[in-house]
DNA sequence: TCTAAACTTAGAATCATTATAAATAATATT
DNA sequence: AATATTATTTATAATGATTCTAAGTTTAGA
């Protein structure tokens, strides 16, 4: 998991100034464990960032997934793509229901980068491993409306 | 890999018509490897079906990935949703620039299921196993900047 | 201070996907 | 067989997340 600095550093090794909003974003990140889409950052951000907008999200969001410093999730189950700082080889597990995504740690996921350089000529950039289902709560209240963090 | 017909005879056990629309949906799915989107399917099977509409695409990919009979890849590194007839657990490889997807069996993948179900108590319902790269060809001349994914 | 480049912002544009309602095809009923 | 009923397809409109654009703001350096 990267930390606040490490991700700080990333931006500012690409040349990139250390504005408030991208600091906010980063710190974001690191701290919730909530895989947040990039409209959960914004609305989490609105109150000390008032004129915040949704473009220098996606922008500081963008900035980082090109810097190899965070993970593109992609959809879960919602229409929403989320992130994850957490740049280990792990299995994400969605709720299908609310949303919730955790992380598994797997000895096994860890052999599949050597497994697919092995198998294939291809040049690895990233990694999405996504597994769906229904959480506990949710196997038994199925009817709970999606959380909103 | 379905074979047509166990795509086929899973709509007609959950009560649905076999449309020559839902049939030729299959079929290509089936058939190509190419782990196609819904426009890739439509435009593919305009010449034979001049009226067929992209709703229909769609409606037919929603109710095969509802029955279990589909898996739901995510973006491809564009922006368009790729689907796979193939529910054995494998990896699926995708090439960042040209959007080819390739899969790689593996053993470590089937022992990601078992794995998940006795760490969580999720109830599993799909899986998606995505890697990002270049292929072979493409990292020759890969004139063109990949885009972001 | 002045200037140019980097950055943020608000709002418009894009475009894959979903929803809607009318038209058509298939099935059941008489 | 004709009609009523239901399922399905179709064309089109609506939705909404993301991207684009152009204008305003901040920063760094001379």
């Amino acid at each position: 998991m990267h930390t606040i600095t490490t991700l700080n550093s990333a931006l500012q090794q690409a040349g990139m100034r250390l504005t408030p909003q991208r600091l906010a974003v980063c710190k974001l990140l690191v701290e919730s464990n909530n895989h947040p889409t990039a409209a959960m950052i914004y609305d989490h951000l609105r109150p000390q960032f008032p004129s915040l907008s949704l473009a220098t999200v996606y922008n500081t969001l963008e900035t980082l997934v090109n810097l190899g410093a965070v993970n593109v999730l992609g959809h879960a189950g919602d229409d929403h793509v989320h992130y994850d700082a957490d740049m280990e080889p792990h299995i994400n597990l969605a709720c299908v229901n609310c949303h919730l995504i955790v992380d598994i740690p797997s000895e096994h996921v860890r052999h599949l980068n050597s497994e697919i350089s092995q198998a294939s000529g291809y040049k690895l950039l990233g990694a999405r491993v996504l597994y769906y289902g229904l959480c506990p709560d949710c196997q038994q209240k199925s009817k709970e409306p999606p959380k909103t963090w």
